[in-house]
DNA sequence: TCAAACCTTACGTCAACTGTAAGAGTAATT
DNA sequence: AATTACTCTTACAGTTGACGTAAGGTTTGA
């Protein structure tokens, strides 16, 4: 079962989360070490949150929002704070539940589980610009059109969405879509870009995919050269 | 903006929380008889239900259940009852929050926002029992499994879903899948069918589709036979 | 101008989905 | 038990879309 991440600095209460999370048979990581949360979140590789307000040396309101930025979630704020203000200032930077200190272990496992259901069937979305992707169905929103795309353009175009405006680079293009750039014919690339470009052509976007000769390729915004 | 339906028997409540969100720019709808609470709330066709659970004839709960079993939603209980198993019971039928009375009017602002957002970007589901059928990918979610439907397995499982636990006719099936039942032969439903009870035995699931000698198919609950 | 880098098109393979056909299995009725 | 209508299953073939390969053309920049 999916990761859960405790960001908690009362070890106290740490550990009694964690024995109610890993007795509905959750694996469950806790942070305990707030120089560099961000990073340990992320290394983690968490499939839900749970996340303190006071920490000792970042805010969890901090926290929420860069990871959020991120795309990463979902994020169950559990603070002592029960000021109106605190709840709306987590949610407005999309947090996805609230709770308060003292809670009863049920409900906190009830949110949880929510959550999760949610956050399973939830589409992912990638965005940059007025290009929006959806990483599970590979569908691809602009602006007012939207375009099916095949597995590689989806796995191209994530890519180029996810390192926008900057240039991707042909290795990774090739790391990402087949494995390594060893024994691969380097026209391979060239013709799923043109496939990519032709597919966006029916929106007439072909033209945001701009060839960088010698280092890879680069999703350029609405403001045409 | 979408409509707001507010199911709540107590008048003054009642208005009160019609001022709050009209003030915020909804469009509110209230529900004043409750004779036939699930009828009213489908034909005002809501964005968004703010859900009582005391009711006169009907309780909450009922209502709720009704209404996610049709795939209906986001739901948002709103109760003076504040016992935990009110809120477990409430989101295990399918409540999307639980909020308790008195309750802040920015809190519920926001969460009625936050829901507004995430059902923005939802798929569209059909539910009935342990199915859950997402229409536009054609995914079966059963339990905690799920399973990838063609296109015709998908159109077959979302009129069986739709009707049950009645049985779906076969002149049905033909017309939706084949546009009439007219030179189309007979067997090529009894194919879709065999195809389609394949692919739901891989999380052995294919004797919830109980064929009905002359007249048709249908879905069957948990109560094994 | 010329060579490296890039683009385009055509072709063959593969897998998924679908409908057809033929025969086997099953249940109700006599 | 035999009959008959109804249903199930399996195998086969056509279609489609995605993909990689190959071959040749075009562009770019020194």
């Amino acid at each position: 079962m999916a990761n859960i991440v405790i960001v908690e600095d009362d070890i106290f209460l740490r550990e009694e989360l964690q024995n109610i999370l890993q007795k509905e048979g959750y694996s469950v990581v806790s942070i305990s070490s707030f120089d560099t949360p961000i990073e340990d979140i992320l290394a983690a590789k968490p499939g839900l949150i749970l996340l303190d307000l006071n920490l000792p040396s970042i805010s969890g309101f901090q926290i929420c929002r860069t990871l959020k930025m991120k795309g990463i979630g979902p994020i169950l704020i559990l603070t002592a704070r029960n000021q109106i203000r605190d709840e709306l200032h987590a949610l407005e930077l999309g947090a996805d539940d609230f709770l308060t200190k003292p809670c009863h272990p049920k409900r906190l496992i009830a949110r949880v589980q929510k959550l999760q259901q949610l956050y399973a069937k939830m589409p992912m979305f990638l965005n940059w610009g007025n290009f929006q992707l959806d990483l599970k169905r590979n569908e691809l929103y602009i602006a007012h059109n939207s375009l099916s795309l095949s597995e590689n353009e989806g796995a191209i175009m994530k890519l180029l969405i996810q390192h926008a405006p900057a240039v991707v680079e042909k290795e990774q293009l090739f790391h990402e879509l087949w494995g390594s750039s060893e024994f691969v014919d380097e026209n391979i690339l060239q013709v799923n870009m043109t496939r990519l470009r032709k597919t966006l052509d029916k929106v007439g976007m072909s033209h945001h995919i701009k060839t960088v000769r010698g280092i890879g390729y680069q999703l350029i915004g609405s403001e045409s050269p």
